[in-house]
DNA sequence: CGGGCTCTTGACACAAGTCAAATCGCGTGG
DNA sequence: CCACGCGATTTGACTTGTGTCAAGAGCCCG
């Protein structure tokens, strides 16, 4: 493991720790701070594909395929560590355990993208902001992220939209309605949960959550 | 390998390979066929997350996660190669570099995904048509399933709805523009790509394509 | 012949997008 | 210290893409 592992890295907020189309010499589990994964279509709209909370590794395409297929930036000052990439022939050599729990999480974020998928797919406007905003603080709580039902949250309505895969003008209006039906509030780069139950409902997420992510390292 | 592979077995149209939420004894790799994979939401709709073509994978989250994430159902025919579960483990300790192919196909396999994902966040209804049956029309000729333009297609439009995430209605009445624009015909279980270069204009596919799919075995 | 699936089409409703403008911070430079 | 500009947020007015409802046609199969 020590060979695998090259050191740690403080990364600025707004920095883009992997480019999409472009390969990296280095993979990153993220020790502290937030990200976002996020892919561009050729009209110019950006898609948010998920959110990097500290535990995720951010880098496996670039590691395995030729390069990385989305963006990923900082929100917050980040912590990783940082790995080289030509390792991980290594690592799967010689530490097999690893090398499974490395695809453990591979199948884990297909998962994500999974429920992700159905839920732009299949749910109204209003569902999926409850979900979004229900998957943030559930992953933010479970990191002990959460105090009085309030989070940290540093990213910006347009992120929150792109994510969602809604227009800026209609993610407000619905936070708006949040806001007045007392069931979640974002503002001043904080989401306040009021309702959690009430958040779930709208959601459609059934009580019994998947296993929480193991960390790679 | 030869101690991996179990045997191989010819799976009935509309048979369920695979329950989401289950777990799996056995693992597959397609042989001949095509499929679908799709999750289903607690307010009873359904969302298509791929389809399964000659080649492909099936099974790994079962695999190395408690249970799939999604079906997977087969919509003509399909002869599998069959694996056990339990064989996972030796393939990681004994054959690094298969390992390291099926973390390949994890991590296409979330490159799709994304694609995906892109797709239902941030296109028109007319663009994420234009992208599914491109992509289609490309991966069944990639495999040699198209023959003058056209190509088997097992999959009724309520599939089609589902994996664009729209309405049977609306997803009728596209396919009925495309039809009258001449770019695309869907009729009698084939699909006709009438104008190639015109769909993949309106899908906002760039010129160049990601490799092809490398199979597990 | 009758019952289900598909597929098709029209009428209508509504969720969500677009356009536009006002407000609010906040950092910067004159 | 204040004016300015820029990005983020908020709101209203209007448009439109999609969904919903309903009904009919074609087709296969029992």
């Amino acid at each position: 493991m020590r060979r695998f592992k090259v050191g740690e890295r403080v990364i600025a907020p707004g920095t883009e720790l992997l480019r999409e189309g472009e390969p990296s010499d280095a993979l990153f589990t993220v020790l502290a701070g937030l990200g976002l994964r996020s892919k561009s279509l050729a009209n110019g709209a950006r898609q948010v594909v998920g959110v990097v909370f500290p535990g995720d590794f951010v880098g496996l395409q670039a590691g395995v395929m030729d390069a990385m297929q989305h963006s990923v930036e900082a929100r917050t000052e980040m912590t990783v560590c940082v790995f080289r990439r030509d390792a991980l022939w290594h690592l799967f050599r010689e530490h097999p355990e690893r090398a499974h729990d490395l695809t453990w999480l591979a199948a884990l974020e297909e998962h994500l993208l999974g429920e992700s998928l159905a839920a732009l797919g299949r749910l109204s406007g209003k569902q999926r902001l409850a979900r979004g905003l229900y998957r943030l603080y559930r992953r933010g709580d479970a990191l002990g992220l959460v105090r009085d039902g309030r989070m940290r949250m540093p990213f910006v309505q347009q992120d929150l939209a792109d994510a969602l895969g809604l227009s800026l003008v209609h993610t407000n209006k619905l936070l708006r309605a949040f806001r007045e039906g007392r069931i979640a509030r974002w503002s001043d780069g904080h989401l306040h949960v009021l309702d959690e139950s009430r958040l779930r409902d709208l959601a459609l997420v059934p009580e019994d959550r998947p296993p929480p992510p193991r960390p790679l390292i």
